[in-house]
DNA sequence: CAGGAAATGAGAAGCTTTCGCATGCGCTGG
DNA sequence: CCAGCGCATGCGAAAGCTTCTCATTTCCTG
Protein backbone atom coordinates (compact mmCIF):
# COMPACT_ATOMS: atom_id res chain seq x y z
CA UNK A 1 0.00 0.00 0.00
CA UNK A 2 1.96 3.12 1.18
CA UNK A 3 4.77 1.17 0.73
CA UNK A 4 4.97 1.50 -2.83
CA UNK A 5 4.39 5.28 -3.05
CA UNK A 6 7.64 5.71 -0.43
CA UNK A 7 9.63 3.26 -2.59
CA UNK A 8 8.55 4.60 -5.59
CA UNK A 9 9.97 8.03 -4.23
CA UNK A 10 13.47 6.66 -3.68
CA UNK A 11 13.10 6.14 0.33
CA UNK A 12 13.60 3.75 2.57
CA UNK A 13 10.46 2.09 3.82
CA UNK A 14 11.00 3.13 7.57
CA UNK A 15 8.41 3.42 10.38
CA UNK A 16 8.45 6.89 10.66
CA UNK A 17 7.93 7.59 6.60
CA UNK A 18 5.27 5.08 7.04
CA UNK A 19 3.49 6.51 9.88
CA UNK A 20 3.65 9.93 8.68
CA UNK A 21 2.40 8.81 5.57
CA UNK A 22 -0.35 6.72 6.96
CA UNK A 23 -1.57 10.30 9.61
CA UNK A 24 -1.54 12.26 6.69
CA UNK A 25 -4.06 10.13 4.82
CA UNK A 26 -6.09 10.44 8.69
CA UNK A 27 -5.92 14.27 8.29
CA UNK A 28 -7.94 13.94 4.92
CA UNK A 29 -8.24 17.60 3.94
CA UNK A 30 -6.64 18.98 7.03
CA UNK A 31 -3.35 21.32 7.15
CA UNK A 32 -1.49 19.98 9.33
CA UNK A 33 2.35 22.09 10.58
CA UNK A 34 5.17 19.35 11.15
CA UNK A 35 4.83 20.47 14.74
CA UNK A 36 1.30 18.87 14.87
CA UNK A 37 2.37 15.77 13.44
CA UNK A 38 5.26 14.97 15.56
CA UNK A 39 2.60 15.76 18.97
CA UNK A 40 0.16 14.01 16.86
CA UNK A 41 2.63 10.59 16.42
CA UNK A 42 4.11 10.93 19.87
CA UNK A 43 0.35 10.79 21.28
CA UNK A 44 0.08 7.37 19.35
CA UNK A 45 2.68 5.78 20.99
CA UNK A 46 5.43 6.61 18.19
CA UNK A 47 8.86 7.16 18.98
CA UNK A 48 10.01 9.91 16.65
CA UNK A 49 11.82 12.67 16.34
CA UNK A 50 11.01 16.44 15.29
CA UNK A 51 14.22 16.36 12.68
CA UNK A 52 12.71 13.45 11.34
CA UNK A 53 9.30 15.08 11.04
CA UNK A 54 10.75 17.61 8.98
CA UNK A 55 13.01 15.82 6.95
CA UNK A 56 10.75 13.17 5.93
CA UNK A 57 8.01 16.01 5.14
CA UNK A 58 10.61 17.42 2.97
CA UNK A 59 11.58 14.87 1.05
CA UNK A 60 7.51 13.76 0.67
CA UNK A 61 7.22 17.46 -0.78
CA UNK A 62 10.06 16.93 -3.24
CA UNK A 63 8.78 13.26 -4.80
CA UNK A 64 5.08 15.15 -4.51
CA UNK A 65 3.56 13.19 -2.37
CA UNK A 66 2.96 16.19 -0.19
CA UNK A 67 2.26 19.99 -0.64
CA UNK A 68 3.30 22.50 1.45
CA UNK A 69 1.88 25.82 1.89
CA UNK A 70 2.29 29.07 3.95
CA UNK A 71 -0.68 30.66 5.58
CA UNK A 72 0.86 33.75 6.64
CA UNK A 73 1.27 32.78 10.60
CA UNK A 74 4.97 32.19 9.91
CA UNK A 75 5.54 28.42 9.54
CA UNK A 76 4.31 25.71 6.94
CA UNK A 77 1.65 23.51 6.94
CA UNK A 78 1.41 20.16 5.11
CA UNK A 79 -1.14 18.45 3.37
CA UNK A 80 -1.64 15.19 1.40
CA UNK A 81 -1.21 15.99 -2.62
CA UNK A 82 -4.38 14.25 -3.75
CA UNK A 83 -3.32 15.07 -7.40
CA UNK A 84 -5.92 17.98 -8.34
CA UNK A 85 -4.79 21.43 -7.59
CA UNK A 86 -6.80 23.92 -5.20
CA UNK A 87 -6.18 26.88 -3.49
CA UNK A 88 -7.00 28.17 -0.43
CA UNK A 89 -9.61 30.66 1.56
CA UNK A 90 -8.32 31.40 5.08
CA UNK A 91 -10.31 32.79 8.02
CA UNK A 92 -7.96 35.35 9.91
CA UNK A 93 -10.18 35.02 12.48
CA UNK A 94 -10.69 31.49 13.32
CA UNK A 95 -8.26 29.98 10.77
CA UNK A 96 -10.35 28.31 9.38
CA UNK A 97 -9.65 26.85 5.75
CA UNK A 98 -11.23 25.93 2.60
CA UNK A 99 -10.48 24.97 -0.34
CA UNK A 100 -11.72 25.93 -4.14
CA UNK A 101 -10.26 25.50 -7.59
CA UNK A 102 -11.39 27.88 -9.94
CA UNK A 103 -10.71 27.08 -13.90
CA UNK A 104 -11.07 31.04 -14.94
CA UNK A 105 -8.69 32.14 -12.28
CA UNK A 106 -6.72 29.20 -13.47
CA UNK A 107 -6.44 30.10 -17.04
CA UNK A 108 -5.96 33.82 -16.97
CA UNK A 109 -2.46 32.75 -15.08
CA UNK A 110 -2.16 31.08 -17.47
CA UNK A 111 -2.29 33.60 -20.19
CA UNK A 112 -0.49 36.65 -17.82
CA UNK A 113 2.63 34.19 -17.40
CA UNK A 114 2.39 33.67 -21.25
CA UNK A 115 1.71 37.47 -22.14
CA UNK A 116 5.12 38.18 -20.47
CA UNK A 117 7.48 35.25 -21.45
CA UNK A 118 7.05 33.50 -18.74
CA UNK A 119 6.68 29.66 -18.67
CA UNK A 120 4.98 28.84 -16.20
CA UNK A 121 5.09 26.65 -12.90
CA UNK A 122 2.61 26.90 -9.88
CA UNK A 123 1.44 29.45 -8.08
CA UNK A 124 0.18 30.35 -5.14
CA UNK A 125 -3.10 32.03 -4.09
CA UNK A 126 -4.62 32.83 -1.17
CA UNK A 127 -7.63 34.18 -0.03
CA UNK A 128 -7.96 36.12 3.63
CA UNK A 129 -11.42 36.77 5.10
CA UNK A 130 -13.61 35.98 7.88
CA UNK A 131 -16.12 33.16 7.74
CA UNK A 132 -19.35 33.29 9.33
CA UNK A 133 -19.57 30.52 11.59
CA UNK A 134 -21.03 30.27 14.75
CA UNK A 135 -17.83 28.46 16.23
CA UNK A 136 -15.97 31.23 14.76
CA UNK A 137 -15.21 34.14 16.45
CA UNK A 138 -11.79 32.90 18.12
CA UNK A 139 -8.99 29.87 18.00
CA UNK A 140 -5.83 29.48 17.96
CA UNK A 141 -4.31 26.76 15.58
CA UNK A 142 -0.31 24.94 14.88
CA UNK B 1 6.81 66.50 2.32
CA UNK B 2 7.43 62.92 3.70
CA UNK B 3 7.54 64.31 6.98
CA UNK B 4 3.53 64.59 6.54
CA UNK B 5 3.47 61.03 5.61
CA UNK B 6 4.81 60.22 8.62
CA UNK B 7 3.20 62.66 11.35
CA UNK B 8 -0.46 61.39 9.67
CA UNK B 9 0.53 57.76 10.99
CA UNK B 10 0.79 59.18 14.09
CA UNK B 11 4.57 59.03 14.74
CA UNK B 12 7.39 61.27 15.36
CA UNK B 13 9.27 62.41 12.50
CA UNK B 14 13.28 61.02 12.85
CA UNK B 15 16.18 60.57 11.07
CA UNK B 16 15.51 56.45 10.86
CA UNK B 17 11.98 56.83 9.69
CA UNK B 18 12.51 59.63 7.08
CA UNK B 19 15.70 57.21 5.51
CA UNK B 20 13.51 54.09 5.67
CA UNK B 21 10.92 56.41 3.64
CA UNK B 22 13.21 57.91 0.98
CA UNK B 23 15.16 54.39 0.67
CA UNK B 24 11.80 52.95 -0.20
CA UNK B 25 10.73 55.70 -2.83
CA UNK B 26 14.36 55.60 -4.19
CA UNK B 27 13.71 51.43 -4.82
CA UNK B 28 10.51 52.37 -6.84
CA UNK B 29 8.97 48.73 -7.98
CA UNK B 30 12.12 46.62 -6.15
CA UNK B 31 10.96 45.01 -3.53
CA UNK B 32 13.58 44.94 -0.68
CA UNK B 33 13.99 43.22 3.04
CA UNK B 34 14.60 44.66 6.06
CA UNK B 35 17.95 43.30 6.13
CA UNK B 36 18.59 44.64 2.51
CA UNK B 37 17.58 48.25 3.93
CA UNK B 38 19.54 48.15 6.53
CA UNK B 39 22.43 47.50 4.84
CA UNK B 40 22.25 50.24 2.42
CA UNK B 41 21.05 52.84 5.50
CA UNK B 42 24.40 51.63 6.68
CA UNK B 43 26.14 51.83 3.30
CA UNK B 44 24.98 55.76 3.12
CA UNK B 45 26.07 56.45 6.11
CA UNK B 46 23.52 55.75 8.39
CA UNK B 47 23.40 55.65 11.97
CA UNK B 48 20.64 53.10 12.52
CA UNK B 49 19.73 49.65 14.26
CA UNK B 50 18.14 46.22 12.29
CA UNK B 51 15.66 46.15 15.09
CA UNK B 52 14.56 49.91 14.17
CA UNK B 53 14.33 48.86 10.76
CA UNK B 54 11.86 46.63 11.55
CA UNK B 55 10.13 47.92 14.26
CA UNK B 56 9.47 51.09 11.82
CA UNK B 57 9.00 48.82 8.28
CA UNK B 58 6.32 47.10 11.00
CA UNK B 59 5.09 50.79 11.69
CA UNK B 60 4.80 51.54 8.26
CA UNK B 61 2.68 48.65 7.35
CA UNK B 62 0.07 49.50 9.70
CA UNK B 63 -0.46 52.92 8.88
CA UNK B 64 -0.72 51.53 5.25
CA UNK B 65 2.39 53.33 3.84
CA UNK B 66 3.84 49.83 3.29
CA UNK B 67 3.09 46.19 2.08
CA UNK B 68 4.71 43.44 3.25
CA UNK B 69 5.08 40.12 1.10
CA UNK B 70 7.00 37.02 1.44
CA UNK B 71 7.56 34.81 -1.46
CA UNK B 72 8.61 31.55 -0.47
CA UNK B 73 12.68 32.60 0.66
CA UNK B 74 11.30 32.79 3.88
CA UNK B 75 12.06 36.54 4.69
CA UNK B 76 9.33 39.18 4.08
CA UNK B 77 10.20 41.89 1.58
CA UNK B 78 8.72 45.74 1.56
CA UNK B 79 7.68 48.18 -1.32
CA UNK B 80 5.86 51.70 -0.89
CA UNK B 81 2.18 51.41 -0.87
CA UNK B 82 1.14 53.10 -4.25
CA UNK B 83 -2.33 53.23 -3.57
CA UNK B 84 -2.89 50.80 -6.24
CA UNK B 85 -3.53 46.88 -5.20
CA UNK B 86 -1.53 44.70 -7.39
CA UNK B 87 -0.26 40.65 -7.74
CA UNK B 88 3.45 39.36 -8.54
CA UNK B 89 5.23 37.14 -10.74
CA UNK B 90 8.18 35.36 -10.20
CA UNK B 91 10.94 33.95 -11.51
CA UNK B 92 12.30 30.94 -9.18
CA UNK B 93 15.24 31.45 -11.59
CA UNK B 94 16.46 35.01 -11.52
CA UNK B 95 14.45 35.91 -8.63
CA UNK B 96 12.85 38.78 -10.24
CA UNK B 97 9.48 40.29 -9.56
CA UNK B 98 7.21 41.65 -12.43
CA UNK B 99 3.53 42.97 -11.07
CA UNK B 100 0.31 42.55 -12.74
CA UNK B 101 -3.21 43.26 -11.98
CA UNK B 102 -6.50 41.70 -13.39
CA UNK B 103 -9.76 42.66 -13.30
CA UNK B 104 -11.04 39.16 -14.20
CA UNK B 105 -9.01 37.19 -11.47
CA UNK B 106 -9.71 40.15 -8.73
CA UNK B 107 -13.66 39.58 -9.49
CA UNK B 108 -13.56 35.76 -9.43
CA UNK B 109 -12.22 36.27 -5.79
CA UNK B 110 -14.77 38.68 -4.52
CA UNK B 111 -17.41 36.07 -5.77
CA UNK B 112 -15.29 33.14 -4.52
CA UNK B 113 -15.35 34.57 -0.89
CA UNK B 114 -18.96 35.92 -1.27
CA UNK B 115 -20.08 32.10 -2.49
CA UNK B 116 -18.59 31.15 1.09
CA UNK B 117 -19.95 33.38 2.98
CA UNK B 118 -17.03 35.36 3.69
CA UNK B 119 -16.44 39.34 4.75
CA UNK B 120 -13.18 39.41 1.88
CA UNK B 121 -10.20 40.73 3.81
CA UNK B 122 -6.92 41.02 1.08
CA UNK B 123 -5.62 38.20 -0.59
CA UNK B 124 -1.98 36.89 -2.18
CA UNK B 125 -1.48 35.50 -5.43
CA UNK B 126 1.67 35.02 -6.71
CA UNK B 127 2.68 33.35 -10.06
CA UNK B 128 5.68 31.47 -10.28
CA UNK B 129 7.87 30.52 -13.44
CA UNK B 130 10.49 30.98 -15.46
CA UNK B 131 11.50 34.60 -17.21
CA UNK B 132 13.73 34.94 -20.32
CA UNK B 133 15.95 37.02 -19.53
CA UNK B 134 19.54 37.34 -21.07
CA UNK B 135 20.80 37.84 -18.17
CA UNK B 136 18.70 35.82 -15.85
CA UNK B 137 20.05 32.08 -15.70
CA UNK B 138 21.08 32.87 -12.08
CA UNK B 139 20.87 35.11 -9.74
CA UNK B 140 20.71 35.30 -5.99
CA UNK B 141 18.60 37.75 -3.72
CA UNK B 142 18.31 39.29 -0.46
C1' DC C 1 22.77 -13.33 7.61
C1' DA C 2 26.58 -9.90 7.04
C1' DG C 3 28.09 -5.44 5.30
C1' DG C 4 27.47 -0.97 3.65
C1' DA C 5 24.48 2.73 2.93
C1' DA C 6 20.76 5.29 4.36
C1' DA C 7 17.80 6.97 8.18
C1' DT C 8 16.98 8.28 12.88
C1' DG C 9 16.87 10.94 17.40
C1' DA C 10 18.66 14.41 20.24
C1' DG C 11 20.63 18.49 20.76
C1' DA C 12 23.10 22.23 18.80
C1' DA C 13 22.93 25.77 15.61
C1' DG C 14 20.88 28.88 11.91
C1' DC C 15 17.95 32.53 10.33
C1' DT C 16 14.65 35.89 10.46
C1' DT C 17 12.18 38.64 13.47
C1' DT C 18 10.98 40.45 18.03
C1' DC C 19 11.85 41.95 22.81
C1' DG C 20 13.83 44.40 26.88
C1' DC C 21 16.15 47.95 28.55
C1' DA C 22 19.10 51.94 29.20
C1' DT C 23 19.86 56.07 26.63
C1' DG C 24 18.56 59.73 23.32
C1' DC C 25 15.70 62.81 20.95
C1' DG C 26 11.18 65.09 19.07
C1' DC C 27 7.62 67.73 20.44
C1' DT C 28 4.42 70.54 23.08
C1' DG C 29 3.23 74.32 26.41
C1' DG C 30 5.26 77.47 29.16
C1' DC D 1 13.71 79.30 23.46
C1' DC D 2 13.67 75.84 26.73
C1' DA D 3 12.38 72.18 29.92
C1' DG D 4 10.40 67.91 30.50
C1' DC D 5 7.77 63.96 29.26
C1' DG D 6 7.27 60.17 26.48
C1' DC D 7 8.07 58.04 22.39
C1' DA D 8 12.00 56.21 19.62
C1' DT D 9 16.46 54.18 19.16
C1' DG D 10 20.35 50.86 19.32
C1' DC D 11 22.17 47.06 21.16
C1' DG D 12 22.25 42.53 22.63
C1' DA D 13 19.53 38.84 24.08
C1' DA D 14 15.90 35.74 22.98
C1' DA D 15 12.05 33.76 20.50
C1' DG D 16 10.06 30.67 16.96
C1' DC D 17 10.55 27.73 13.25
C1' DT D 18 13.55 24.89 10.70
C1' DT D 19 17.87 22.62 9.53
C1' DC D 20 22.21 20.57 10.63
C1' DT D 21 25.61 17.38 13.02
C1' DC D 22 26.81 13.20 14.54
C1' DA D 23 26.69 8.93 16.95
C1' DT D 24 23.71 5.04 16.62
C1' DT D 25 20.25 2.14 14.50
C1' DT D 26 17.74 0.24 10.70
C1' DC D 27 16.97 -1.16 6.05
C1' DC D 28 18.15 -3.81 2.16
C1' DT D 29 20.96 -6.30 -1.07
C1' DG D 30 23.68 -10.15 -2.01
MN1 LIG E 1 -5.36 22.34 0.67
MN1 LIG F 1 4.84 44.78 -5.72
ZN1 LIG G 1 -13.84 31.94 11.05
ZN1 LIG H 1 14.59 34.95 -14.50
Amino acid sequence: MEDQEIRKAGLKVTAPRLKILELLEKCGERHVSAEEVYRLLLADGEEIGLATVYRVLTQFEAAGLVERHKFEDGYSVFELNRGEHHDHIVCVTCGKVEEFLDETIEQRQREIAAERGYEIGDHSLIIYGRCRDSECPNRSKK
